[in-house]
DNA sequence: AAACACCGCATTGTCTACAATAACATTGAT
DNA sequence: ATCAATGTTATTGTAGACAATGCGGTGTTT
């Protein structure tokens, strides 16, 4: 058993926060669900203090929506909204490949190669499409992140909008993927990287990532033209 | 008198969260000074608990750090962190400006413009250099953000990176701006918009906002060879 | 004199109880 | 029968008291 699983935060405010971003990302307490203050203290075993401090955390994070004297509810998803969340990523992360360009190190650039013929191993081998989805797709973009230096973006990413885009991930399951596409991309962002390249490296990234979004788009596209149909 | 003076909010909290905002952006808490919890609670009129909430929330826009059992503390600025957010800046809105020319209506095309022609009397006529740094540049990239339609991007912007911003102008009194340069590619940017060219657009406003963030990267650096040159 | 340990004080973290607001149900009137 | 008004109940907002942690001062020891 690994020892150190229960590393517990100082403060049962902070422990609280975690664990309840945890619930919610991975849908313990399901999109649109009304959070009870007093239910989830007596489940937690802790006061209402604690929990107050750790949902107004969490609003901050937009993970859920209070209505003062009324509640608070799970962030309800919609197609809609993770489409601008993919427009803010193509804006972000193509600056953050332009930046890692000018930042990252010769270690960091071996450890990603290294990264990506782990990702063509698994693609080729099992049916790897969901493990890169879930994991391998977000480490390489996270180390791009990081080797950006830039603490503000790398917050904005991987704080502020991590959880959600997680929760999205959580949520709709059957979401479409292209894992040999994104890993052909993933290639040739990695080797404009590799060149100090910054302006072919963000914009690899940006067609990258509106890749992505103009899949989901088609699929709104398609719910929706079967709903006319059903009209 | 203006009657909705006080709209007050619902709540103590979210009352305490917006006036410690304005109250720390002002530098009426200067960056660096500590956060008692049970002076500042009695000073406002209010429990700790409330005030605790508030806290958290301004945590999460990082106006203020907090370390367990030890206090909040008002962030302190620098050079190097207002650079980061300038390069935050310059992805996002140039997005919001790409995204702008899909969306924004003859109407706000119009207002903007007459906008820009009251900057450009502002500037002539009186020393307007400071009114335009202070609200009429804010004003102008306020209406594109807007325009972007990208609710994600707006609260990015509006919200989570907006306060530092002020604070930064509240705090660095002698920054030095360029409001005839700017005002011209103001001019330009709109000028984009309303052709609707969106590339064009982006990249007018990211080479804005870059000729902003070298402004300031020219001081650090005067001001680090000026520290050379005392040792 | 410097370093370390201990103790007291102040501040933060948490809990419980109370007040205020809103949703719901019941009752009455049209 | 429907709607409105009012009272009840449950949930959220706030206050104050208690517990736990960190910091600074004092005293002792080497």
């Amino acid at each position: 058993m690994i020892q150190s699983i229960e590393i517990k935060e100082p403060t049962k405010s902070e422990n609280l926060t975690e664990q309840l971003i945890e619930a919610i990302v991975s849908g313990g307490y399901p999109p649109g669900s009304k959070i009870s203050e007093t239910e989830i203290a007596r489940f937690f075993n802790v006061s209402r203090g604690p929990l107050r401090e750790a949902l107004m955390r969490i609003e901050g994070l937009n993970l859920i929506e209070r209505v003062p004297h009324v509640g608070a509810r799970v962030v309800t998803l919609s197609p809609e909204k993770l489409i601008e969340i993919y427009a803010v990523r193509e804006a972000l992360e193509g600056m953050a490949a332009n930046l890692a360009c000018k930042y990252i190190t010769d270690q960091e650039i071996a450890a990603l190669e290294k990264l990506l013929a782990q990702h063509k191993e698994h693609i080729e081998q099992v049916d790897g499409a969901y493990y890169f989805h879930q994991h391998g797709d977000f480490d390489f973009h996270y180390q791009i992140i990081k080797a950006s230096r830039n603490s503000k973006l790398i917050s904005l990413l991987c704080d502020e909008l991590y959880h959600l885009l997680r929760m999205y991930r959580y949520q709709s399951p059957s979401t479409q993927s292209r894992p040999t596409h994104a890993l052909n991309e993933h290639f040739n962002i990695l080797t404009a990287i590799k060149e100090r390249d910054a302006e072919l490296a963000e914009m690899l990234m940006r067609r990258h990532i509106k890749r992505s979004r103009e899949l989901i788009e088609n699929q709104l596209i398609e719910e929706k033209e079967k709903a006319n149909d059903a009209r």
